[in-house]
DNA sequence: TAGAATTCTGGTAACGTTACCAATAAATTT
DNA sequence: AAATTTATTGGTAACGTTACCAGAATTCTA
């Protein structure tokens, strides 16, 4: 029972360990008999190849990593089920690490690249731009792609991104509200992070608003207050309780994160304001619990699954030199529930 | 820049390859000098161990790993971050992954174990019993803890675990539930799952029941319908509409998860119900946003950090022979909110 | 039928690291 | 001063796997 290697294997089948290999490894060159009886003996001993030894000698190690800046985003957590199962199916390894808020993501994949000699990357959150010199750090058979977050621009073509364009769909959501005839629009966003996306998302506020010829109330932009955990309930609770201190005038709130919204929510209800009759509040993500809050919250929904999806696919293809770095934009979809209605 | 490795290094400093690898291991036998310059070039070319060769060679690679059964349980987003925190502290290198619903937890750990070399692996979720004779197959110099559910008895002593009472916890709540003056309390449960612990949460409520000699009405206990995703909102709230059709009595409703206790206030406000005015509602796990949304929940709070920190102490010293394995059951706190009052 | 191509096989050298042993120089003891 | 210990060091054999080469057996081609 103790630690069994391919020999052990090769000696109780009675072949060399050079076919075991080929077994295993679904080459071409081996007598199909042979290959089946070598994989019942496997199955019978229990036998598991040792994933170092393998990856200390393969030159194509299939194994790329999952880097997540901001795990506490449950935006992230669907994303990430779907990325396993794609990538399992594609029969690649794949390991996962978590990006403290205060790291540098491409640091910490440039440590993970050499150590473990990974093939490809998927950042999720963080930025969406990096310096190209940085980049070029990350060697050449070396591909990432970006989720959650849209290329602010054409700047670079050595990375692959996936996503949505935030100003565009932050812009919807603006004009639904404009349309339902509200003025005074109040946004939360996390903005001080250069190239973030609540940055773009603001941008869209911002543009829906100039081109009505509407002048943007710089007080009712409300920046929150913990840059650790920015897209929080906590945050959007305590943001929503100092704006209302200060007694501005508003009937709509725009939070650019769903869970921002929840917060923004409860404050609103503990200063006895009806939503929607007082107050309109909607977000953006699409998270689950946005159908099952009470009121149920309109917001901007990203094809999270389709999106997922997509980015394990283009990676894996990119890789194997079957694809060239691409920019895809998905659309997202403005779901118009409870939270909003018409200003009184 | 290409593929770096111990060998450039102890070229590039003029020593043997054995001096550098006792500088990056910290082994005593150097000369504090000569590590000081190894390390100072390794820094300045910016080399990285392969950590494939490392584990292929090292007899006590430094990695435990962390199998999570049932990822969309947001729960374990907080315990997660934890851990890693706590790992990385102690140097050790940790994997995750993720065991989908119909997968046996234990089989994959096997793989896991015998591909990587693991020294440790914790479980997050699934069943908290096993069958020794299946345990036993984890070789000796492993370990293993399981957090989030309870040992039912003292069947085993081979492995450490890290949990709530929850059936003692359970029945606090249906107590105050009682002492509300409660008679009718449906439960929603999940209990298919032999030595699950939706079934140590039912027995908890059974408990509190026949202390006072009240009988346990079957039709009371609602059996949720999706068992590959069981603890979703969605299902609470799927649940709570078919019982409502059925028009039987209660005056509250006992949720053994709080996103269970989600949909089904949702399905309550539907049907023109108000909380707690007519029916009273709890759930357990004590997540975040229990406390933003409208009804605040009351429910059953797990000291989440406190039990995810004593996992990987434990674990670890039991690896490096520190500690003995151990069943520590933390005490969980009964917050009452809104969402519970006097029945009418 | 000889020669060439094809199919399958086993042996062995890497892969990058650490553990172990032996060697040297320096310091200490007798 | 010789003998012993101590502090450093370099060389080399693993670790378990796959890539590559070279054969053996078989089939195909002219």
């Amino acid at each position: 029972m103790e630690e069994m290697t391919i020999k052990d294997v090769a000696k109780k089948c009675g072949v060399g360990v050079s076919t075991v290999s080929r077994a295993i490894n679904n080459h071409p060159d081996i007598n199909p008999e042979t290959k089946k009886m070598v994989m019942d003996v496997i199955r019978q001993m229990g036998y598991v190849p040792n994933n170092s030894a393998r990856n200390l000698k393969r030159v194509d190690a299939k194994c790329i990593a999952v880097l997540i800046k901001g795990i506490t985003n449950p935006f992230f957590s669907a994303v990430i089920q779907v990325i396993e199962a794609e990538v399992q199916k594609k029969k690649y390894a794949m390991v996962m690490q978590h990006v403290e808020a205060y790291e540098n993501e491409l640091e910490v994949a440039l440590e993970l690249i050499k150590e473990k000699r990974l093939r490809g990357i998927i950042f999720l959150g963080g930025t969406y731009y990096h310096d190209p010199k940085q980049l070029e750090k990350l060697n050449v058979p070396f591909v990432f792609s970006t989720i959650g977050t849209v290329q602010g621009d054409e700047r670079i073509r050595t990375y692959s991104n996936i996503a949505v364009d935030d100003r565009v769909e932050s812009r919807k959501m603006v004009d639904y509200l404009l349309d339902l005839g509200h003025r005074r629009i109040a946004i939360v966003v996390e903005g001080t992070a250069a190239e973030s996306v609540g940055q773009l998302r603001l941008e869209g506020y911002r543009d829906a608003l100039s081109a009505r010829g509407i002048d943007v109330d710089e007080n009712l932009i409300l920046e929150v207050r913990d840059k650790i955990d920015p897209y929080s309930m906590e945050n959007g609770y305590k943001t929503m309780r100092e704006f209302l201190a200060t007694e501005t005038e508003f009937t709509a709130v725009f939070a650019i994160a769903d869970f921002l919204a929840v917060g923004v929510c409860r404050a609103l209800y503990e200063a006895g304001l009806r939503i929607p009759e007082d107050v309109s509040v909607a977000g953006y993500d699409g998270i689950p619990i946005g159908k099952f809050y009470t009121p149920q919250l309109t917001t901007i929904c990203q094809p999270v699954e389709a999106m997922a999806k997509k980015t394990v696919t283009l990676l894996l293809d990119v890789i194997s030199g079957k694809a060239e770095h691409e920019h895809i934009t998905f659309p997202a979809e403005l779901i118009i529930r409870e939270s909003t209605g018409k200003p009184k």
